[in-house]
RNA sequence: GGUGCGGUAGUUCAGUUGGUUAGAAUAUCGGCCUGUCACGCCGGAGGUCGCGGGUUCGAGUCCCGUCCGCACCGCCA
């Protein structure tokens, strides 16, 4: 046996018994007749004190210790001469009466410490060095947590957990999938699951009507601070369920999760249709930690998000707004205060090519109530005291107004915009959770490059019955049984309540604009599954590695996974991926001639 | 595929209009120090300035190309 305690648990209640400890020297502390170690486990860290006059053997072992080092150490435990209230087990110390070194360590290339020295880049190469720090171990044991909660809640309320495949079949829609190539059928490729939507609808048709699986899942796509290629989600489908069922239960797993794991009691979750989510907020998944939600100034046309028309607040006289199909503002409280250089930059800002807007229009209530704005030599001061109460602003009050042809992407810019002054005004506290369900999505968008339309949330979705007549004369307004949940502008989970019915599935594929024998091709087995009797069903899935690095705090998702890929989809320390030696390729009948390609 | 920012000591960074020997902090090594816990003090070592090319009397600095990292757009049912 290496230890008889950790070095996280010793107290001044376990003084003057003999204990045993392993771990990493933290660091050692020289001072002239004595010595001090800080010897780290995960549970914490231990100091073992060395004094020449009272042991020299002891102390000239532990003066050659370098940083990292394992070591073992018995020894008494001590009360401390000084104590250290920063430390659990600062009252107590180790008298060491046998030290070994169990592997000596080079100097690590960044220092293990909460605030390391070390960039990102190093710390990925060097990720089992990172996870020895406290800051990214508390990371995964809070992941550990929140997945242990969920299936302690899920297996609570009757839901099992059932394994699937991860070689599966290629689909159509959706992201680009990753490929295995198939050894035993050459030229055939096995593909690895963008989600095991299918496998779980067919096993609701087994009449396992309460399935979880907390999965990865693969998708061939470009990373992000929050995407990653292989990622896990939380996957849950259930039977005889109608969309509010599937939003009480996971609402009531979202609660559990908020109090078992960060001690909140989460309210009721507010619902938001989809088409409000984009009219107040340009995006469907709204930050609701703060307000600013847009007033419309005027829209010309109806959309999926503007069932009516928003005749035009400002009087003809300003070009940029007299032909702008969408004018959108949002009210700034307190805000001002800005300067001229400072607006300028929230200009710059907006005009970015990735947010794209052509400019910005601002208007300040002053504390006399009057209104100064970039386009008062357009309006009167009627117009713009007008615009004041339009926008319920205050003194001290900023109105930012932006104005496009494009309703739809206006409203995005109009959200990048109101996302950056919550963030400016410190309104978006990462301590802070503001979580609601989004509603009532569209079954369908359009797909410019395609030129058709695409399932927005998958094809598999049950369109709302009321809408169902729509599917044949305006299927772009067809709304779905689909639901998000978001927190803090971040959608952690989303699903559907899913089609059973084989003809309405075939009608679904039809206006995406499959044949029946491509569907017949891609999801035969489902439809014919679903002649067999399936059940009403309906699921979602959450994104764990998301759900955790909100309850972090975090901004990316990678320090919350335990070996995460870089930007490129590169594991920099295993140096994956890697070419294939020729005998692997020629037994899987693959010509990759990388001197051809170039 | 695109946009922006970055790449200088083991590490994190500074480096002025292009000008002599490229600095700081930290880590590391040596010395001193018996109550430290971010110990302290003294001293030393440590640099293909990402890579390639160009402009120039002279390039870390300017230009072109390229590679790498991060954030974002496209993409992500």
């Amino acid at each position: 046996m290496y230890r008889t305690v950790t070095c996280g648990e010793l107290r001044i209640a376990d003084q003057n018994k003999e204990v045993t400890l392993a771990g990493w020297v933290q660091r050692i502390r020289k001072m002239g007749g004595m010595s001090f170690v800080d010897l780290r486990d995960r549970y914490g860290i231990t100091q073992l004190a060395f004094d020449e006059g009272v042991n020299k053997e002891m102390f000239d072992i532990a003066n050659k210790l370098g940083r990292e080092y394992v070591v073992q150490a018995t020894g008494i435990v001590r009360e401390r001469y000084s104590k250290n209230a920063q430390l659990p087990t600062g009252d107590i110390e180790i008298e060491v009466t046998k030290l070994v070194v169990l592997n000596a360590a080079q100097t690590p290339p960044f220092t293990i410490e909460d605030d390391t020295d070390g960039g990102d880049d190093l710390r990925m190469k060097y990720r089992y060095l990172d996870l020895r720090r406290n800051a990214v171990r508390k990371n995964l044991e809070l992941r550990h947590k929140m997945a242990f909660e969920v299936r302690r809640y899920l297996d609570e309320q009757g839901f099992l957990e059932v394994e699937t495949p991860v070689l599966v079949n290629s689909t159509p829609e959706g992201a680009r999938d990753f490929v295995v190539p198939s050894r035993m059928n050459p030229g055939q490729f096995y593909a690895l699951p963008q989600s095991p939507q299918i496998l779980k609808q067919l096993l609701m048709v087994s009449g396992f009507d309460r399935y979880f699986q907390i999965v990865k899942c693969f998708r061939d796509e470009d990373l992000r601070a929050d995407r990653q290629p292989e990622f896990t989600q939380i996957d849950c489908e259930m039977s005889f369920v109608e969309q509010e069922d599937v939003l009480n239960m996971f609402e009531g797993m979202s609660r559990h999760l908020f109090k078992t794991v960060k001690g909140i009691d989460l309210p009721k979750l507010p619902r938001m249709t989809w088409a409000d989510a984009m009219k107040y907020y340009g995006s469907d998944k709204p930050d609701t930690r703060f307000g600013m939600a847009f007033v419309e100034l005027k829209t010309t046309a109806v959309d999926n998000a503007s069932k009516d028309i928003v005749p035009q607040f400002f009087p003809e006289g300003f070009s940029v707004f007299d032909s702008a199909n969408y004018i959108g503002g949002i009210c700034c409280s307190g805000q001002a205060v800005l300067t001229r250089k400072q607006l300028d930059e929230l200009t710059d800002f907006v005009k970015r090519p990735q947010i794209g807007a052509k400019g910005l229009v601002y208007a300040r209530v002053q504390e006399d109530g009057t209104v100064k704005s970039s386009v008062d030599k357009f309006y009167t001061a009627e117009v713009l005291m007008g615009l004041k109460e339009k926008m319920n602003a205050q003194a001290g009050d900023l109105i930012l107004i932006l104005s496009g042809d494009d309703a739809m992407k206006t409203r995005k810019q109009l959200c990048e915009l109101r996302l950056e002054m919550g963030r400016r005004m410190g309104l978006r506290d990462p301590q802070q959770f503001s979580c609601l369900w989004v509603v009532d999505f569209p079954m369908y968008e359009w797909s410019d490059e395609e030129q058709r339309l695409m399932a927005m949330h998958h094809p598999f979705t049950s369109p709302k019955p009321e809408d169902i007549p729509l599917l044949d004369t305006n299927p772009a307004a067809v709304r779905a049984n689909a639901y998000d949940m978001v927190i803090n502008g971040v959608e952690v989970g989303g699903g559907s309540i899913r089609i059973h019915d084989a003809q309405l599935q075939q009608k679904v594929f039809e206006i995406l604009g499959f044949t029946p024998e491509q569907a017949q091709t891609k999801f035969g087995f489902l439809m014919n599954a679903f002649k067999y009797g399936a059940p009403p069903h309906g699921g979602l899935a959450y994104g764990l590695d998301r759900f955790v690095s909100l309850f972090a705090g975090l901004d990316s998702i990678r320090d919350c996974i335990a070996f995460p890929k870089n930007n490129q989809g590169r594991d920099v320390m295993l140096g994956a991926p890697g070419v294939l030696d020729q005998v692997q390729l020629d037994e899987l009948q693959l010509k990759t001639d990388l001197k051809e390609q170039k």
